[in-house]
DNA sequence: GACCCTCCCCTTAGGGGAGGGTC
DNA sequence: GACCCTCCCCTTAGGGGAGGGTC
């Protein structure tokens, strides 16, 4: 082995555009060992063939394939199948996009939220609002409960909903059903059903989309709907009342703001 | 303070889904110190105003914002902006699809270079090809020089293109100027032009789209240009010849495969 | 004097495990 | 017996720097 069209490390680095740093890792992780190494200085030196693996390493670093896995994507060390590193890649990059659009639809649902919230917080009396169809497993509300029952009777209803394959929705409350003079207070958690779910559970409802009156309260207040919607109350009809936390842009943890929502006649209930 | 409604760590990771090492690392970050800690065991204990808390960090992780900023987020330990949050893990969001999207695009256009290698490959004699535009930066290509030489010109249009604010595009390879009598060998690589770049550099040249006739190489033979495509050699028209590296699915860093490119009649050249 | 070498420490958001107290 | 504590080590792809030889 001789130097002639040879490259030091740093003229490697220079032809690459690769940290001095990043070569050395590639040759401690056994993807890239120096075409010849001085005995004596132990200086790296490489061959001008090692830089189209340098690019294909650096590719996989883009891509985020893990560099343990590079040999995968070689026939040996100066054989790259380009092929399935493209294929790998493109499959990688797709499921990534994927996902943050997922996670931009859940953004844009908590905005949507927090509009809603704010919207609430600034108008005085109650205002009218059109819900979409809303899917809820319930659980009965015994008054006598404390917080940290109530909790494990909320984290009883997600391990339900999980159980059944249901997704949680991050959305829960009370509920009040009114039909003539029974009244039922309860417990919901909102989900999502995938697709492909065939059974659901006895517990679960569905609201359709309909029109509600929502008026902000400082808590909750549930048991004191029929102070609160005093002209609702005075008719006749099957309805919900619905008790959620807001959700304003800046959120107190310790307090935060509900919302009171009484469905209209000709609303959800069927 | 006592332990009424307040979770042992244990139970806070049952609630939120959150792992207990996870918890203690925000601990130890002061993003979520527990609502009382006894002095003698040590144990943490958290309140239930503190779950929403836990929520908004793992938002914050979802989001790959740094847990170090997430009191960028918060007004105090119990108050937070999940306006700003949301705001700002949209803009995180789009712009890591842009930056897929471009990762993509990079892909596609190598995917499509692998097919149209592996055509050539596969075909027997020259094949007629249409390429697009080709913007161009170019250098003498003189015939005594080493590798290393040649790698350190490479290396000169590369840094000239950047001072130009001009991308390149890992596409080099020599060109063969035609006409009439004048016979003229470059080097080149490929340049795209970002949106704004007003000067160019005077070796810039640019291919419009047209018709070339192809074919394999196994080696850098662009010299012998007249005895590969005599049919054009023999007609009188501007004419250049491209000599480029293949990229196949498997690639072979010490020996690739060339091709050779002619232009034909009424093509590219004026 | 610029280049290269080998340590050593540091980065994110935790996960696994040992060894030992606590509910 | 299940729960919790504090270390300690490990993960990716390197980056910064010290201290010391090499081109």
């Amino acid at each position: 082995m001789k130097r002639d069209n040879l490259l030091s490390i740093g003229a490697l680095s220079k032809q690459t555009g690769v940290h001095i740093k990043s070569l050395r890792y590639y040759d401690s992780l056994g993807i890239l060992r120096p075409a010849y190494i001085d005995p004596s200085s132990g200086y790296r030196y490489y061959s001008l063939q090692q830089i189209p693996v340098v690019d294909a390493i650096q590719l996989c670093v883009d891509l985020d394939i893990p560099l343990r896995q590079f040999t995968d994507y070689c026939m040996d060390s100066s054989r790259i199948r380009y092929g399935r590193l493209i294929e790998r890649g493109t499959l990688l990059a797709k499921e990534k996009i994927q996902a943050i659009q997922e996670r931009l639809a859940k953004l844009e649902r908590m905005r949507a939220e927090i509009e809603h919230s704010e919207m609430l917080q600034k108008s005085d009396g109650p205002v009218q609002c059109s819900f979409p169809a809303m899917e809820l497993l319930l659980a009965p509300y015994p008054e006598d409960e404390s917080e940290l029952d109530l909790l494990a009777r909320f984290h009883d209803l997600v391990r339900m909903a999980e159980s059944y394959g249901l997704a949680i929705d991050h959305f829960y409350g009370r509920l009040l059903h009114c039909r003539g003079d029974r009244r039922e207070l309860l417990f919901y958690i909102g989900v999502d059903i995938p697709e492909g779910v065939q059974e659901l559970p006895e517990n679960f409802l569905r609201l359709p989309a309909g029109e509600y009156l929502c008026c902000k309260q400082a808590a909750p207040v549930l048991e004191d709907a029929e102070n609160i919607f005093p002209e609702q109350f005075a008719l006749d009809y099957e309805r919900y009342v619905i008790e959620s936390e807001l959700s304003p842009g800046d959120y107190d943890c310790a307090a935060p703001p509900f919302e009171l929502c009484c469905s209209l006649p000709g609303g959800p209930a069927k």
